[in-house]
DNA sequence: CTTGACTCTATAGCATAGTATAGGGTTTAT
DNA sequence: ATAAACCCTATACTATGCTATAGAGTCAAG
């Protein structure tokens, strides 16, 4: 597949795809004659979930990471370590999530002379001091 | 309370308490007389859920948006309008982070001669797809 | 055999969300 | 009255993740 064929099937621009490549986020394509590349199509799956990880708040660095696990070439251990720790993260921000969809369904209902405060800002900041930042 | 203060109890650096007012993310403080700026504490509330939403994925312009909603100010239909679309985003965000919680223990406790896709790619690809990506 | 749509590299620019520095004034404690 | 610790503005720089442009080569259709 031309790198055109490739971006338009992610949704993505041509430049996207050579900037995953040489962040090596992506395999290295192969060359044409010409120099064109030529990518395998594996590499779509590959670039529709890094652009899926960024929306759920991951870093390029960091699904570079998560895309070079594999079981062939790493050890069980580590992988039980690392998905370990991004399944209870993720549990967090589930639960964060939650509370402010709590927040903002008592935001929305309450009305317009209720003078207290706001559910949002507080169940936000509250969140926060849970995560240890308090009062240092 | 001077801005050293404000930003010690938020965790963050008294430049990012400045960059937030220039941004209008928090009140204008008062000044002093020499020209220091006099904070009332309930900014700090406000700097916490905004390091809190970031944390969730909001940007500080939708933080900003999110902080400037008020029963007091705001038409009731707006805000009923506006929560309700946080909410179906909520929901739906909550629901691709534990699509990839699954796939992610899927990948954990399968062992290294399993030869198959790489589930936590093609959970993510997936939810891509959805999203309506798919092949423009 | 040329036109249009594609590709290549390289470089520069953009928005976001800060951090760092220069060059100065203020407050407090000793 | 001076040092330490704080504050001020303004400007410049950083990292991330793109996007735009220049200047060139490639390829398929008519």
């Amino acid at each position: 597949m031309q790198i055109g064929q490739v971006a338009r099937r992610c949704g993505v621009s041509v430049q996207t795809v050579r900037l995953y490549e040489r962040m090596s986020l992506i395999e290295t394509a192969q060359r044409r004659e010409s120099g064109y590349r030529d990518y395998s199509s594996t590499v779509i799956a590959r670039i529709l979930a890094i652009k899926q990880g960024q929306a759920l708040g991951f870093s390029l660095r960091e699904m570079g990471m998560f895309l070079q696990l594999s079981p062939q070439t790493t050890d069980q251990q580590l992988i039980e370590q690392f998905v370990g720790q991004k399944i209870k993260q993720i549990d967090q921000t589930v639960q964060q999530f939650q509370r402010l969809r709590l927040a903002l369904e008592e935001f929305a209902t309450r009305s317009a002379d209720d003078p207290g405060e706001c559910p949002v800002i507080y169940a936000l900041a509250e969140m926060a001091c849970v995560q240890g930042v308090s009062d240092a």
